[in-house]
DNA sequence: TTGAAAGCGCTAACAA
DNA sequence: TTGTTAGCGCTTTCAA
């Protein structure tokens, strides 16, 4: 592609001229404006963003770090930023990291190398590898450090509501599908329900580990495995994917839902309102969450401090068929 | 960040040297090395990718045009295209289009801007954008010109399996609801279902148009609206999606699945499997046409010249329990 | 084996 | 209102 400066010889001005118009700084005559319109036109001509970034010693790119861009609930987030971000002229290098570690190091070395405005965490297995990288980065779920933004939806309230929700629909004996430890999301909605549970003596609870997110193919025999699961009335699974795993399961062992057991899941993905019965969930406010983490990293970018280190949205339980609840907010 | 002249200095030799040294490209001695390793140890230095760029004149950035993120379909591509990329130590930059031809020019002129190595334009709405633009371009599914290359599924082929598939398993009397018009994709459904058809003397065929892809707020009132819907022994729906949105449509009106009615999608999306009954589907070779894709870019970016410029990649019927006929495949 | 210097496309200070 | 020029961080040639 031509460069400035053919833009310049063929409009029969300087350099300096084109690039204030360009700019839209200092003044550029009518007459010049249209002699570099003609030629732009002509040519073909967009400036070169690489060559104003390296003057101007900074990019309008993001980096989204993302655990896996086929994970519903992830996927949503991105698009909800990339449009945020898109408004304010940023541009948007995607990373997936598979939750691997080595992975997520190697992008971050690359996002250095272009001199990123900023970077979005989320879910980073690595923390401590942006702790001391002089570029803005905001933590979504996983925790970076107390220095650093956390962005989050209330996971722990969230469970609280989950079990609530089952409580109030007259589940006594409940068991949890937990996701992996090392998300922080999958243990605070745990941690939230086991703490909800200790409020209600006439309650059983038990908890069960999986540790696999969301590949289907690897939640199948997982929860196959899970045994005496037609012992409870109630449950409650870590997110939407795998609770509709639990469902087929529930359904081939002649289970009925909700009537037997009651099944929430977590995240509102799309998927709920395609079971049948349509899947009691936990909305996370997408895009709220992705309208907080663009605003903060915005002001980050230009400089601002910003006290409030962490914040944890509101979810809202989403009640369909396969409950028996009534409706019940997490607000409390 | 520090330059390469802070780490010339720290080191005590030349910048010539610490560029050789990142680019294995000439003699740097070990005892330079070692200096050097030191030096970037201790100012936390990586070069900047953008100042090479604009030497070399070429980035190592991949522009990737999808209409959203968050369509199964499509994320699933990008995550292997991400993948493949990667390896080739190439980085992606994301555009959602949201199948908006505006958003979508303007997303060319920003690629353009940072001298992208290359353009992957999935299911374009502007295909004359791209004409004449000096970067290397991929059309996927809607073609850009004869002289570009396209990469897509053979959903003729697709289409001609599903009405067959149907057929087989004894249904005469076949609905297909089709995707929005300007998607090439479902228009060759289209047309490989009616050619199946024609063979077909004693089968009735109807066709009924959707004008959104995969939105389950709007898909749901233009479902409801197709009237007659019971009347159908085989309904083939041209995404997963939607034919889940079809499949809970019959549920509520009471038509059992498949005895009544034989449902079969296309995209094989790992909603297919959650649904019960489970969804009978044409599975499109997402792998494949990630690896033709990215395997096309790089070779067109090596300034390769390639005759062959369209590549339709094989369609299977995924028979699961929506539908009753024999496994078929889309090879004849 | 090394470093000085020119140049990649651009911006901005400054003089005209 | 404009153009010259230095310099952003880098690579590469070329002479040492």
């Amino acid at each position: 592609m031509a460069n400035i400066r053919e833009i310049a010889k063929r409009a029969g001005i300087g350099i300096a001229t084109v690039s204030r118009y360009f700019n839209d700084s200092g003044y550029v005559s009518e007459e010049s404006r249209e002699k570099i319109r003609k030629a732009v036109e002509e040519l073909d001509y967009t400036p070169n963003a690489l060559a104003r970034a390296i003057f101007k010693k900074n990019t309008k790119i993001i980096g989204l770090m993302i655990p896996n861009i086929t994970n519903p609930f992830f996927n949503q987030m991105v698009s909800e930023m990339e449009k945020l971000f898109r408004k304010q002229n940023y541009t948007i290098i995607l990373c997936n990291t598979d939750d691997d570690k080595e992975k997520e190091q190697f992008h971050i070395e690359t996002l250095r190398s272009y001199r990123v405005a900023g970077i979005v965490a989320m879910r980073t297995m690595t923390p401590e590898s942006y702790r001391n990288i002089d570029i803005p980065v905001i933590a979504f779920e996983n925790q970076i450090s107390p220095e650093h933004i956390t962005v989050a939806s209330d996971n722990y309230k969230g469970g609280m509501a989950a079990f609530k929700h089952l409580y109030d629909g007259g589940c006594r004996k409940i068991l949890h599908i937990q996701g992996p430890e090392v998300f922080i999301a999958t243990t605070e909605r745990l941690r939230g329900f086991i703490e909800a549970s200790k409020k209600k003596k006439d309650a059983l609870v038990d908890v069960v580990k999986l540790e696999t997110d969301f590949h289907i193919k690897s939640l199948e025999p997982a929860i196959e495995n899970i045994k005496n699961i037609t012992d409870y009335d109630g449950i409650f699974v870590f997110n939407d994917i795998s609770a509709a795993v639990v469902m087929k399961h529930l359904h081939d062992l002649g289970v009925r839902i909700p009537e037997q057991t009651q099944i929430i899941g977590f995240d509102n993905s799309f998927l709920g309102e395609l079971l049948l019965p349509s899947l009691t969930t936990i909305d996370q406010p997408i895009k709220q969450l992705g309208k907080i983490t663009t605003d903060l990293m915005i002001r980050l970018i230009n400089g601002e401090e910003i006290d409030q280190k962490e914040y944890y949205l509101k979810t809202t339980v989403i009640k369909r068929s396969s409950t028996l609840g009534k409706i019940a907010t997490s607000k409390e």
